[in-house]
DNA sequence: ATATAGTACATTGTATACAATACACAGCAT
DNA sequence: ATGCTGTGTATTGTATACAATGTACTATAT
């Protein structure tokens, strides 16, 4: 017999709960780089002890926002030029890959999908509101990365487009680049939709080198 | 359940310290897939407080050695046939990808080191230890993978061969193979050398290809 | 015999107490 | 002034106490 299920308000352990506040933080910029993460004082501001603040904080780590040393303490992690170089060159190669197996793998139903996304992404850009476009170009790219049904490729994809969201986001703010951002968009969609595999990685790794000129270009690093 | 120990010769943090037990312990088959992790049981027997065992837990169920459910406990994670192949399909991209690299970016040192290692994998084939041989061959892609200068394409890889490393080390057991990965780690090592990157991504590719095979010939998995 | 409720126990989740360490700064000797 | 040393404080590292929850088992009713 079924249970009335009543929404058993999906619980969440403590420390997630803070995870996510934090990464929140972090990703939205509330929280800068070279900040220092200090267990007592979050977990008053949060109203929690310090126990899930601790595993929140390792959890960050391990994820790559935060930097901690021994003793020390943790602080929200900086990226130089050459960690944003690495991280996009290793993205590269797996977005082309995706890009070769979505041609392979892409259903009806997902391809409908895509050619949506594409639209609302197009539509986004008029909206001139950055957090909508960020949203509907994760929203297109993920549907690519789903459809490899690689649950392994989709983890290690979006670790990496967590590292690099901050900038991603500053550079999207230019609505100069929308109209490029558009077009390679389409062309990496048709070259999926007409299976051409060298054409599809050519379009998805050019996307990424756009991306990565337009973020050095505006972001510029300490060191 | 296994006996565990700890070396407390370098001071590390004792969660790291747990940390390592665990996850060698994991890696060389004395705790196996299924086994659950209890934190009071594991901190007796390992002479430390819950704390630094429950902080090493999670850090493994990051790592993807371990799997949690929550108010329930973690377990050694099992991977699935379809999750080895996952892992392999992505590292079979990235070791592609780290050919590619290498062909363009190996030093001559690292070519005099690569083809050192080449040798001493082909001579611990003779000794029949398989522990022996699986460093070797360790050995020899690391070089490879290091010689990229990516130390995110590293980590990341890294992290994919350790989901793998158990299963690894049941197929290098099987003696017929091992000339045939010889004869793979040249193909590989003198495609870099001419840097002749078609022949090198085939070569990387092919070398898994055959892993990948002999795995799941050799594991039997439950579902 | 089966199903249900209830209860005891094992285990995790969270909070707090205590220990160890790093850092800053003051005081002193040179 | 400079450098050393000691002391106090802030912060993390570890241990333990307490709360919440899931699981197995028992007793009971049907």
């Amino acid at each position: 017999m079924a249970k009335l299920s009543l929404n058993m308000d999906e619980y969440l352990p403590l420390r997630d709960v803070v995870f996510h506040a934090l990464r929140r933080a972090i990703l939205t910029g509330e929280l800068v780089p070279g900040e220092r993460l200090m267990e007592i004082h979050l977990a008053q501001q949060l109203g929690v002890s310090r126990t899930p603040v601790r595993e929140a904080i390792h959890k960050l780590e391990l994820e790559g926002l935060v930097s901690m040393i021994p003793r020390k303490g943790a602080m929200v992690a900086e990226i130089s030029e050459h960690g944003l170089r690495d991280v996009l060159e290793v993205r590269r190669a797996l977005d082309a890959f995706c890009a070769e197996l979505a041609c392979e793998r892409m259903n009806d139903r997902e391809k409908e999908r895509l050619k949506e996304a594409y639209e609302a992404f197009a539509k986004a850009t008029e909206t001139k509101d950055t957090t909508v476009i960020a949203k509907a170009d994760v929203d297109f790219h993920d549907i690519i990365i789903n459809s490899t049904g690689n649950e392994r490729l989709i983890s290690t994809i979006n670790n990496l487009a967590e590292q690099i969201y901050r900038y991603r986001f500053e550079y999207l703010k230019d609505e100069s680049i929308h109209k490029g951002l558009i077009a390679e968009h389409k062309m990496l969609m048709d070259a999926i939709f007409s299976k051409n595999i060298e054409e599809a990685k050519r379009a998805a790794s050019t996307h990424i080198d756009n991306q990565e000129k337009s973020i050095l270009s505006q972001i510029h690093f300490k060191d």
